[in-house]
DNA sequence: CGAGTGACCGCAA
DNA sequence: ATTGCGGCCACTC
């Protein structure tokens, strides 16, 4: 059928980064794991390119804190995108997970 | 329905 | 430090 997976693991994956707040970043692999398949960071890659153009899928970053690569447009607009967020983007287009990677934990400490 | 693919991840030489 | 390979999962055509 033509089915209509019903993207019960893709639109976890949505649910959260669009509520990824600016200045923040995450990787596919936690929300891989956050969805339930920690395993399936690949998957939230072809949610980003086969997903909702409506999300803000620039916030997504790999487990090293790097741009995507197939980013539509490159690292470049990738990274200006991340800019205009208030992201501060290395010359490599590396971001510091360390302190802008967001996690839905975080706000039960805030 | 079947097979391929991927905006990944981790490890190895 | 760099490069290449495989594995794993779910989505798309």
């Amino acid at each position: 059928m033509s089915g209509q997976s019903n993207g019960d693991f893709r639109a976890r994956v949505e649910a959260y980064v669009a509520q990824i707040p600016s200045g923040r970043v995450m990787t596919y692999g936690q929300l891989a794991g956050l969805c339930g398949s920690a395993r399936a960071a690949r998957v939230v890659g072809g949610a980003a390119h086969y997903g909702d153009p409506g999300l803000p899928w620039h916030r997504v970053v790999n487990a090293h804190g790097g741009l995507a690569a197939g980013y539509p447009g490159g690292r470049a607009a990738h990274a200006e995108h991340l800019r205009a967020e208030g992201v501060g983007v290395s010359a490599d287009f590396y971001v510091d997970i360390q302190q802008l990677l967001w996690q839905p934990e975080a706000l039960h400490e805030c």
